[in-house]
DNA sequence: AATCCGGGGCT
DNA sequence: AGCCCAGGATT
């Protein structure tokens, strides 16, 4: 492995040189380029937190169309703000990113604070977009780490660390505070990032035809694939959810999760939560039946099922549609009768999970 | 230090 | 269908 004061200074030199002359070359333009308002950069770098630039970019247009500058998102409520944010996941960042646009309208008189060290106490402001918002509009020599700089690091400097460990993540952005070349700070900072992402990509990195070759460590070590390192993480305890949409087609059990756990906030049907996967409706008969004495499943009953899984949730709705399903004193606590119209007018992403959704939405729901 | 947050792409 | 991706906040 390259220990970085092996790192001659011709070596950083040509390093940055070689990024920016191929960033001249290669850049993709996108909005939020060639501008230093730093309210479009802020605004570009929230949305492409874990996502893809085709993926944010109807999203960062539809943004600037809507809220032009940081006054008109402060002026917005936090509900219009999330409607636009639908789809693009991980809600907290349009929360963060509006509660920001009214501090920085309310109490810094709309004045963007333009150092990394203050850029990095507003909400939603980590190490990376405080470094990319600060060398972007403001030419703070700062350097970005994110996924393509752990990437691009470590394979060029045969950096053998993980990079979700806590002295990993120390030693990349060190190094790469170390190879931030003294002008054009914001154009290398993209420009290393563009490279992650078209030219050393993860997987089918154009070592052929790349300028580095003859100096990445990776290439020559055969480390290419292995590069960055990243420690595993134990495979996460499987959950089974076994959802029971119970009503009598106009009303159903529902509730509000709670604070804890996952889906904070969310609404969901009627839960028994299994340690193993259940394949055997009657296995859960015994738990439904004093809740549910009208329950008859052979007769007077449809059972729909539907099975979804993501990671190490698994999910499955039975639909039980029967007559006399809403006796309100059989009702467990904090469950509350629902009718098809107030589930359908809850806000989709924020209090509907995607499961839930696709069974409120496409499911029929109607009464037998 | 470990866990949660949501989408989409790739195989 | 099952992996992989990865900044920031929270605990």
């Amino acid at each position: 492995m390259n220990s970085l004061d092996q790192i001659t200074p011709q070596q950083k030199t040509y390093f940055a040189q070689y990024l920016l002359d191929w960033y001249d070359k290669n850049k993709r333009k996108l909005p939020w380029r060639d501008t230093k308002d730093p309210y479009k950069i802020w605004l570009s770098e929230i949305i492409l937190q874990q996502t893809r630039v085709d993926q944010g970019m109807p999203y960062y247009r539809a943004f600037i169309e809507t809220f032009p500058r940081i006054q008109d998102l402060a002026h917005a409520n936090e509900e219009q703000v999330l409607r636009l944010w639908q789809g693009l996941g991980y809600y907290t960042r349009a929360r963060n990113l509006h509660r920001c646009a009214k501090y920085i309208y309310d109490e810094l008189g709309g004045n963007f604070p333009k150092t990394y060290a203050e850029l990095i106490k507003l909400p939603g402001i980590g190490p990376y977009t405080a470094a990319a918002i600060a060398s972007f509009a403001f030419d703070e020599a700062t350097a970005v780490v994110d996924g393509n700089v752990f990437r691009v690091l470590a394979r060029v400097w045969g950096i053998q660390l993980e990079i979700n460990s806590t002295s990993g993540k120390k030693t990349f952005t060190n190094l790469a505070n170390e190879l931030v070349p003294a002008n054009r700070v914001g154009d290398y900072n993209q420009a290393i990032m563009e490279f992650g992402a078209l030219h050393c990509q993860p997987k089918g990195a154009k070592c052929g035809e790349c300028g580095l070759a003859s100096q990445c460590h990776a290439l020559q070590h055969k480390l290419v694939d292995k590069l960055p390192l990243k420690k595993k993480k134990p495979q996460a305890r499987q959950r089974y959810l076994n959802y029971f949409i119970i009503g009598d087609g106009e009303r159903f059990w529902l509730r509000q999760r709670q604070d804890k756990d996952i889906w904070k906030n969310l609404f969901e049907f009627y839960l028994i939560e299994s340690e193993e996967l259940v394949e055997n409706f009657e296995i859960f008969l015994p738990k439904l039946k004093p809740l549910f004495p009208d329950f008859v499943l052979e007769s007077k009953s449809r059972l729909y099922k539907h099975v979804l899984s993501h990671q190490h949730l698994h999910v499955r709705f039975y639909h039980l549609n029967t007559p006399n399903a809403c006796v309100e004193n059989v009702l467990p606590s904090n469950y509350s009768l629902y009718t098809i119209e107030e589930i359908r007018q809850l806000p989709k992403p924020i209090l509907i999970h995607k499961y839930l959704e696709h069974c409120v939405f496409s499911l029929n729901l109607t009464k037998i």
